[in-house]
DNA sequence: CATCGCTGTGTACGGTCGTACACATGCCCG
DNA sequence: CGGGCATGTGTACGACCGTACACAGCGATG
Protein backbone atom coordinates (compact mmCIF):
# COMPACT_ATOMS: atom_id res chain seq x y z
CA UNK A 1 0.00 0.00 0.00
CA UNK A 2 1.27 3.14 -1.19
CA UNK A 3 0.33 5.94 1.11
CA UNK A 4 2.72 8.30 -0.32
CA UNK A 5 3.60 7.80 -4.21
CA UNK A 6 7.41 9.07 -3.58
CA UNK A 7 9.05 7.01 -0.95
CA UNK A 8 11.94 4.93 -1.43
CA UNK A 9 14.50 6.01 -4.17
CA UNK A 10 15.45 9.35 -3.07
CA UNK A 11 13.78 12.68 -1.81
CA UNK A 12 14.24 14.87 -4.04
CA UNK A 13 14.00 18.99 -3.70
CA UNK A 14 13.03 19.75 -0.31
CA UNK A 15 13.88 22.98 0.50
CA UNK A 16 14.89 22.74 4.28
CA UNK A 17 17.63 20.17 3.56
CA UNK A 18 20.25 22.36 4.09
CA UNK A 19 18.87 23.69 7.59
CA UNK A 20 18.04 20.45 8.57
CA UNK A 21 21.81 19.58 8.01
CA UNK A 22 22.53 22.15 10.05
CA UNK A 23 20.33 21.52 13.03
CA UNK A 24 21.91 18.04 12.61
CA UNK A 25 25.64 19.28 12.90
CA UNK A 26 24.58 21.52 15.96
CA UNK A 27 23.41 18.08 17.69
CA UNK A 28 26.63 16.41 16.62
CA UNK A 29 28.91 18.98 17.61
CA UNK A 30 27.34 18.94 21.20
CA UNK A 31 27.47 14.82 21.11
CA UNK A 32 30.88 14.18 19.70
CA UNK A 33 32.57 17.94 19.81
CA UNK A 34 34.28 19.47 16.97
CA UNK A 35 36.52 16.68 17.08
CA UNK A 36 34.03 14.00 16.34
CA UNK A 37 32.26 15.57 13.65
CA UNK A 38 32.26 13.94 10.65
CA UNK A 39 30.16 14.36 7.44
CA UNK A 40 29.19 10.97 7.25
CA UNK A 41 27.81 11.07 11.48
CA UNK A 42 25.99 14.40 9.84
CA UNK A 43 24.65 13.21 7.00
CA UNK A 44 23.62 10.39 9.13
CA UNK A 45 21.80 12.65 11.63
CA UNK A 46 19.73 14.41 9.20
CA UNK A 47 19.36 11.50 7.63
CA UNK A 48 20.52 12.91 3.28
CA UNK A 49 23.25 10.99 1.53
CA UNK A 50 26.60 11.69 1.77
CA UNK A 51 26.60 13.28 -1.18
CA UNK A 52 24.40 16.19 0.29
CA UNK A 53 27.52 17.66 2.14
CA UNK A 54 29.53 18.30 -0.33
CA UNK A 55 26.58 19.59 -2.45
CA UNK A 56 25.30 22.17 -0.34
CA UNK A 57 28.42 22.98 1.68
CA UNK A 58 32.02 23.98 0.29
CA UNK A 59 33.55 21.72 3.12
CA UNK A 60 33.65 20.68 7.02
CA UNK A 61 34.54 24.62 8.02
CA UNK A 62 31.91 25.68 5.92
CA UNK A 63 29.49 23.37 7.82
CA UNK A 64 30.48 24.11 11.39
CA UNK A 65 30.97 28.22 10.61
CA UNK A 66 26.94 27.86 9.80
CA UNK A 67 25.84 25.32 12.69
CA UNK A 68 27.89 27.76 15.18
CA UNK A 69 26.67 31.29 13.81
CA UNK A 70 23.19 29.10 13.99
CA UNK A 71 23.71 28.31 17.54
CA UNK A 72 25.37 31.76 18.26
CA UNK A 73 21.92 33.18 17.20
CA UNK A 74 19.71 31.14 19.10
CA UNK A 75 21.99 31.58 22.23
CA UNK A 76 21.97 35.24 21.90
CA UNK A 77 18.06 35.07 21.31
CA UNK A 78 17.31 32.88 24.16
CA UNK A 79 19.81 35.00 26.12
CA UNK A 80 17.93 38.24 25.26
CA UNK A 81 14.27 36.73 26.30
CA UNK A 82 15.58 35.25 29.73
CA UNK A 83 16.12 39.19 30.34
CA UNK A 84 13.00 40.67 28.84
CA UNK A 85 11.26 41.13 32.01
CA UNK A 86 14.18 42.20 34.19
CA UNK A 87 13.33 45.88 35.90
CA UNK A 88 14.88 46.30 39.24
CA UNK A 89 18.51 45.35 39.84
CA UNK A 90 17.34 42.72 41.79
CA UNK A 91 15.58 41.44 38.86
CA UNK A 92 19.15 41.29 37.21
CA UNK A 93 20.50 39.48 39.97
CA UNK A 94 17.64 37.03 40.00
CA UNK A 95 17.90 36.43 36.36
CA UNK A 96 21.91 36.06 36.02
CA UNK A 97 21.47 33.13 38.69
CA UNK A 98 18.83 30.91 37.14
CA UNK A 99 21.13 31.82 33.77
CA UNK A 100 23.77 30.12 35.62
CA UNK A 101 22.16 27.05 37.00
CA UNK A 102 20.25 26.49 33.75
CA UNK A 103 17.14 27.89 34.43
CA UNK A 104 16.77 30.06 30.97
CA UNK A 105 16.53 28.66 27.82
CA UNK A 106 19.59 26.74 27.81
CA UNK A 107 20.76 23.64 29.05
CA UNK A 108 24.00 22.23 30.03
CA UNK A 109 24.21 20.34 25.62
CA UNK A 110 23.78 24.23 24.72
CA UNK A 111 27.15 25.42 26.78
CA UNK A 112 29.03 22.36 25.88
CA UNK A 113 28.32 23.73 21.77
CA UNK A 114 29.46 27.36 23.02
CA UNK A 115 32.55 25.86 24.62
CA UNK A 116 33.30 23.75 21.23
CA UNK A 117 32.66 27.65 19.48
CA UNK A 118 34.79 29.35 21.45
CA UNK A 119 37.92 26.89 21.34
CA UNK A 120 37.42 26.42 17.74
CA UNK A 121 37.28 30.32 17.26
CA UNK A 122 40.91 30.91 19.39
CA UNK A 123 41.82 28.79 15.99
CA UNK A 124 40.48 29.63 13.68
CA UNK A 125 40.21 33.31 12.74
CA UNK A 126 36.97 33.35 10.76
CA UNK A 127 34.94 32.03 13.51
CA UNK A 128 36.01 35.21 15.65
CA UNK A 129 33.21 37.53 14.01
CA UNK A 130 30.62 35.09 15.46
CA UNK A 131 32.07 34.91 18.96
CA UNK A 132 32.67 38.70 18.54
CA UNK A 133 28.88 39.71 18.32
CA UNK A 134 27.36 36.66 20.32
CA UNK A 135 29.72 38.97 23.29
CA UNK A 136 28.68 42.21 22.26
CA UNK A 137 25.31 41.31 22.16
CA UNK A 138 25.36 39.34 25.87
CA UNK A 139 27.27 42.39 26.73
CA UNK A 140 24.36 44.77 25.42
CA UNK A 141 21.78 43.23 26.82
CA UNK A 142 23.51 43.57 30.68
CA UNK A 143 24.20 47.26 29.84
CA UNK A 144 20.23 48.09 29.88
CA UNK A 145 20.48 47.54 33.62
CA UNK A 146 23.96 48.08 34.72
CA UNK A 147 27.38 50.30 33.98
CA UNK A 148 29.26 48.93 31.01
CA UNK A 149 32.34 47.99 33.15
CA UNK A 150 29.53 46.29 36.12
CA UNK A 151 28.79 44.69 32.27
CA UNK A 152 32.13 43.17 31.44
CA UNK A 153 32.37 41.45 34.91
CA UNK A 154 29.00 40.12 35.08
CA UNK A 155 29.57 38.75 31.62
CA UNK A 156 33.24 37.19 32.58
CA UNK A 157 31.24 35.65 36.00
CA UNK A 158 28.71 34.14 33.95
CA UNK A 159 31.02 32.57 32.02
CA UNK A 160 33.26 31.23 34.58
CA UNK A 161 30.53 29.55 36.87
CA UNK A 162 28.99 28.07 34.27
CA UNK A 163 32.20 26.35 33.15
CA UNK A 164 32.54 25.45 36.27
CA UNK A 165 29.45 24.25 37.32
CA UNK A 166 29.29 22.33 33.89
CA UNK A 167 32.65 20.69 35.07
CA UNK A 168 32.07 20.56 38.79
CA UNK A 169 31.15 16.72 39.26
CA UNK A 170 29.30 17.90 42.69
CA UNK A 171 26.18 20.21 43.38
CA UNK A 172 26.43 23.91 43.30
CA UNK A 173 25.00 26.56 45.80
CA UNK A 174 22.52 28.54 44.05
CA UNK A 175 22.76 30.59 47.00
CA UNK A 176 26.22 30.87 47.04
CA UNK A 177 25.99 32.11 43.30
CA UNK A 178 22.75 34.33 44.26
CA UNK A 179 25.28 35.94 46.67
CA UNK A 180 28.09 36.84 44.27
CA UNK A 181 26.21 38.00 41.57
CA UNK A 182 24.90 40.27 43.82
CA UNK A 183 28.10 41.26 44.86
CA UNK A 184 29.10 42.17 41.25
CA UNK A 185 25.99 43.90 40.43
CA UNK A 186 25.51 45.98 43.06
CA UNK A 187 27.61 49.05 43.17
CA UNK A 188 27.48 51.33 39.97
CA UNK A 189 30.00 53.36 39.11
CA UNK A 190 29.54 55.98 42.27
CA UNK A 191 31.31 54.78 45.72
CA UNK A 192 30.23 51.65 47.62
CA UNK A 193 27.95 52.69 50.85
CA UNK A 194 24.56 50.21 50.63
CA UNK B 1 81.48 11.86 32.16
CA UNK B 2 82.10 11.09 28.96
CA UNK B 3 81.07 13.22 25.95
CA UNK B 4 78.20 10.76 24.65
CA UNK B 5 79.27 8.54 22.52
CA UNK B 6 76.01 7.32 22.01
CA UNK B 7 74.73 9.58 18.82
CA UNK B 8 73.47 8.20 14.61
CA UNK B 9 71.99 4.95 15.00
CA UNK B 10 69.61 4.81 17.48
CA UNK B 11 69.36 6.80 20.37
CA UNK B 12 69.09 3.74 23.08
CA UNK B 13 68.04 4.41 26.36
CA UNK B 14 67.25 7.63 27.43
CA UNK B 15 66.02 7.90 31.00
CA UNK B 16 64.01 10.91 30.21
CA UNK B 17 62.39 10.35 26.97
CA UNK B 18 58.92 9.67 28.74
CA UNK B 19 58.97 13.07 29.87
CA UNK B 20 60.26 14.54 26.37
CA UNK B 21 57.18 13.08 25.17
CA UNK B 22 54.67 14.24 27.38
CA UNK B 23 56.35 17.85 27.19
CA UNK B 24 55.89 17.32 23.23
CA UNK B 25 52.44 16.62 23.25
CA UNK B 26 51.32 19.58 25.70
CA UNK B 27 53.17 22.13 22.91
CA UNK B 28 51.25 19.87 20.26
CA UNK B 29 47.93 20.60 22.21
CA UNK B 30 48.14 24.25 22.61
CA UNK B 31 49.43 24.54 18.52
CA UNK B 32 46.73 21.99 16.93
CA UNK B 33 44.43 21.37 19.56
CA UNK B 34 43.40 17.71 20.93
CA UNK B 35 41.63 17.42 17.47
CA UNK B 36 44.72 17.95 15.99
CA UNK B 37 47.26 15.87 18.19
CA UNK B 38 48.47 12.76 16.70
CA UNK B 39 51.05 9.89 17.18
CA UNK B 40 53.15 11.25 14.35
CA UNK B 41 52.99 14.42 15.09
CA UNK B 42 53.96 14.34 18.67
CA UNK B 43 56.86 11.74 17.78
CA UNK B 44 58.02 14.51 15.23
CA UNK B 45 57.93 16.92 17.71
CA UNK B 46 59.83 15.01 20.24
CA UNK B 47 62.16 13.47 17.59
CA UNK B 48 61.62 9.77 18.94
CA UNK B 49 60.51 6.75 16.72
CA UNK B 50 56.69 6.40 15.94
CA UNK B 51 56.93 2.96 17.90
CA UNK B 52 57.90 4.98 21.25
CA UNK B 53 54.75 6.55 21.58
CA UNK B 54 52.53 2.96 22.14
CA UNK B 55 55.68 1.53 23.68
CA UNK B 56 55.66 4.11 26.76
CA UNK B 57 51.54 4.93 26.70
CA UNK B 58 48.90 2.49 25.86
CA UNK B 59 47.39 4.98 23.78
CA UNK B 60 46.51 8.14 22.02
CA UNK B 61 44.22 8.99 25.16
CA UNK B 62 46.71 7.75 27.90
CA UNK B 63 48.95 10.58 26.45
CA UNK B 64 47.00 13.25 26.56
CA UNK B 65 45.66 12.47 30.54
CA UNK B 66 49.48 12.75 31.50
CA UNK B 67 49.95 15.75 29.32
CA UNK B 68 46.90 17.32 30.99
CA UNK B 69 48.30 16.33 34.13
CA UNK B 70 51.26 17.81 33.82
CA UNK B 71 49.98 21.05 32.49
CA UNK B 72 47.48 21.41 35.18
CA UNK B 73 50.10 20.70 37.92
CA UNK B 74 52.31 23.44 36.65
CA UNK B 75 49.23 25.61 36.43
CA UNK B 76 48.71 25.13 39.93
CA UNK B 77 52.43 25.59 40.94
CA UNK B 78 52.76 28.72 38.84
CA UNK B 79 49.40 30.02 40.19
CA UNK B 80 50.44 29.34 43.86
CA UNK B 81 54.04 30.83 42.88
CA UNK B 82 51.87 33.66 41.73
CA UNK B 83 50.03 34.85 45.45
CA UNK B 84 53.14 33.87 47.64
CA UNK B 85 54.08 37.80 47.96
CA UNK B 86 50.41 38.31 48.50
CA UNK B 87 49.47 39.73 52.03
CA UNK B 88 46.45 42.12 51.99
CA UNK B 89 43.29 42.37 49.62
CA UNK B 90 44.78 44.96 47.80
CA UNK B 91 47.30 42.95 46.85
CA UNK B 92 45.08 40.03 46.09
CA UNK B 93 43.10 42.14 43.43
CA UNK B 94 46.17 43.72 42.25
CA UNK B 95 47.43 39.48 41.60
CA UNK B 96 44.70 38.58 40.12
CA UNK B 97 44.36 41.40 37.52
CA UNK B 98 48.17 40.63 36.48
CA UNK B 99 46.72 36.59 36.25
CA UNK B 100 44.16 37.99 33.58
CA UNK B 101 46.40 40.20 31.75
CA UNK B 102 48.72 37.45 31.35
CA UNK B 103 51.86 38.98 33.69
CA UNK B 104 51.90 36.02 35.73
CA UNK B 105 53.67 32.86 34.60
CA UNK B 106 50.71 31.60 32.11
CA UNK B 107 50.16 33.05 28.47
CA UNK B 108 47.53 32.57 26.10
CA UNK B 109 49.36 29.54 24.69
CA UNK B 110 48.63 27.86 28.66
CA UNK B 111 45.38 28.94 28.67
CA UNK B 112 44.40 27.53 25.57
CA UNK B 113 45.40 24.26 26.86
CA UNK B 114 43.76 25.06 29.47
CA UNK B 115 40.68 25.18 27.67
CA UNK B 116 41.24 21.79 25.62
CA UNK B 117 41.85 20.08 29.25
CA UNK B 118 38.14 21.72 30.64
CA UNK B 119 36.67 20.53 26.90
CA UNK B 120 38.11 17.35 26.93
CA UNK B 121 37.12 16.71 30.44
CA UNK B 122 33.38 17.54 29.51
CA UNK B 123 33.58 14.75 27.38
CA UNK B 124 36.02 12.23 29.36
CA UNK B 125 35.27 11.60 33.29
CA UNK B 126 38.83 10.09 33.24
CA UNK B 127 39.80 13.72 33.35
CA UNK B 128 37.77 15.42 35.63
CA UNK B 129 40.02 14.10 38.21
CA UNK B 130 42.70 16.51 37.08
CA UNK B 131 40.08 19.25 36.46
CA UNK B 132 38.56 19.02 39.97
CA UNK B 133 41.74 18.89 41.73
CA UNK B 134 43.12 21.55 39.33
CA UNK B 135 40.02 24.02 40.37
CA UNK B 136 40.15 22.71 44.43
CA UNK B 137 44.22 24.23 44.52
CA UNK B 138 43.30 27.59 42.67
CA UNK B 139 40.86 28.18 44.78
CA UNK B 140 42.43 27.18 47.95
CA UNK B 141 45.09 29.97 47.16
CA UNK B 142 42.29 32.32 47.11
CA UNK B 143 40.67 31.28 50.38
CA UNK B 144 44.19 31.81 52.18
CA UNK B 145 43.11 35.80 51.53
CA UNK B 146 38.52 35.79 51.43
CA UNK B 147 36.15 33.25 52.40
CA UNK B 148 34.78 30.58 50.56
CA UNK B 149 31.92 32.52 48.45
CA UNK B 150 34.83 34.92 47.64
CA UNK B 151 36.99 32.71 46.13
CA UNK B 152 34.28 31.04 44.25
CA UNK B 153 33.50 34.26 42.66
CA UNK B 154 36.86 35.34 41.93
CA UNK B 155 37.93 31.93 40.74
CA UNK B 156 35.11 32.02 38.38
CA UNK B 157 35.16 35.69 37.42
CA UNK B 158 39.46 34.85 36.65
CA UNK B 159 37.95 31.92 34.29
CA UNK B 160 35.54 33.98 32.35
CA UNK B 161 37.55 37.48 31.98
CA UNK B 162 40.72 35.20 30.99
CA UNK B 163 38.74 33.44 28.33
CA UNK B 164 36.55 36.55 26.66
CA UNK B 165 40.48 38.52 27.06
CA UNK B 166 41.89 35.77 24.85
CA UNK B 167 38.97 35.50 22.66
CA UNK B 168 38.66 39.10 21.58
CA UNK B 169 40.15 41.22 19.57
CA UNK B 170 40.67 44.30 20.63
CA UNK B 171 42.92 45.56 23.74
CA UNK B 172 41.14 45.02 27.35
CA UNK B 173 41.17 48.07 29.63
CA UNK B 174 43.54 46.45 32.61
CA UNK B 175 41.74 49.48 34.91
CA UNK B 176 38.19 48.21 33.81
CA UNK B 177 39.47 44.76 34.72
CA UNK B 178 41.07 46.25 38.48
CA UNK B 179 37.66 47.73 39.29
CA UNK B 180 36.15 44.79 38.43
CA UNK B 181 38.14 42.32 40.40
CA UNK B 182 38.37 44.87 43.56
CA UNK B 183 34.29 44.70 43.20
CA UNK B 184 34.70 41.15 43.37
CA UNK B 185 36.95 41.03 46.17
CA UNK B 186 35.81 44.16 48.79
CA UNK B 187 32.82 42.82 51.07
CA UNK B 188 33.20 40.06 53.41
CA UNK B 189 30.54 38.21 54.44
CA UNK B 190 29.84 40.70 56.72
CA UNK B 191 27.33 43.79 55.40
CA UNK B 192 28.78 45.90 53.11
CA UNK B 193 30.92 49.00 54.74
CA UNK B 194 33.43 49.79 52.49
C1' DC C 1 83.98 -14.01 25.03
C1' DA C 2 79.51 -16.24 23.64
C1' DT C 3 74.82 -16.23 24.60
C1' DC C 4 70.45 -14.81 26.14
C1' DG C 5 66.91 -11.70 27.11
C1' DC C 6 64.96 -7.40 27.26
C1' DT C 7 64.43 -2.69 25.60
C1' DG C 8 63.24 -0.23 21.80
C1' DT C 9 61.85 0.45 16.70
C1' DG C 10 60.42 0.06 11.66
C1' DT C 11 56.76 -1.21 9.16
C1' DA C 12 52.47 -2.73 7.77
C1' DC C 13 47.36 -3.30 8.34
C1' DG C 14 42.58 -2.23 8.86
C1' DG C 15 39.71 1.53 9.25
C1' DT C 16 37.89 6.17 8.69
C1' DC C 17 38.12 10.46 6.91
C1' DG C 18 37.22 14.57 3.33
C1' DT C 19 36.35 15.28 -1.11
C1' DA C 20 35.69 14.84 -6.14
C1' DC C 21 33.11 13.41 -9.89
C1' DA C 22 30.69 10.46 -13.24
C1' DC C 23 26.18 9.45 -13.59
C1' DA C 24 21.08 8.92 -12.53
C1' DT C 25 16.77 11.51 -12.22
C1' DG C 26 12.87 14.18 -12.83
C1' DC C 27 11.36 18.79 -14.46
C1' DC C 28 10.57 22.10 -18.04
C1' DC C 29 10.30 23.81 -22.43
C1' DG C 30 9.65 23.54 -27.25
C1' DC D 1 5.19 14.14 -25.96
C1' DG D 2 10.23 13.82 -26.22
C1' DG D 3 14.66 15.58 -25.43
C1' DG D 4 17.94 18.74 -22.80
C1' DC D 5 19.51 20.21 -18.58
C1' DA D 6 19.98 21.46 -13.83
C1' DT D 7 19.75 19.18 -9.56
C1' DG D 8 21.12 15.79 -6.57
C1' DT D 9 23.59 11.23 -5.28
C1' DG D 10 26.43 6.79 -5.03
C1' DT D 11 30.86 5.49 -5.11
C1' DA D 12 35.64 5.46 -5.28
C1' DC D 13 40.26 7.46 -4.28
C1' DG D 14 44.15 9.10 -1.79
C1' DA D 15 45.57 10.51 2.69
C1' DC D 16 46.09 9.88 7.34
C1' DC D 17 45.04 7.80 11.50
C1' DG D 18 45.86 4.39 15.84
C1' DT D 19 47.77 0.37 16.89
C1' DA D 20 50.07 -4.22 16.76
C1' DC D 21 53.92 -6.91 16.24
C1' DA D 22 58.00 -9.22 14.29
C1' DC D 23 62.50 -8.18 14.70
C1' DA D 24 66.95 -5.62 15.62
C1' DG D 25 70.47 -4.26 18.77
C1' DC D 26 72.71 -3.78 23.22
C1' DG D 27 73.91 -5.04 28.03
C1' DA D 28 74.19 -8.38 31.48
C1' DT D 29 75.44 -12.93 32.78
C1' DG D 30 77.96 -17.13 33.22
Amino acid sequence: MTAEPLDRPARRHDPERRQRIVEAAIGVIAEHGVAGTTHRLVAAAADVPLGSMTYHFTGLDDLLAQAFAVHAERMAVTYEAHFADVRSRDDVVEAVTDLVHGHAGADDRDWAVSYELYLAALRDPALRTVTETWMRRSRSVLEQFVDATTARGVDGLIEGLVMHKVLSTGPVSRAETHEIIARAVRPTTEGAAQ
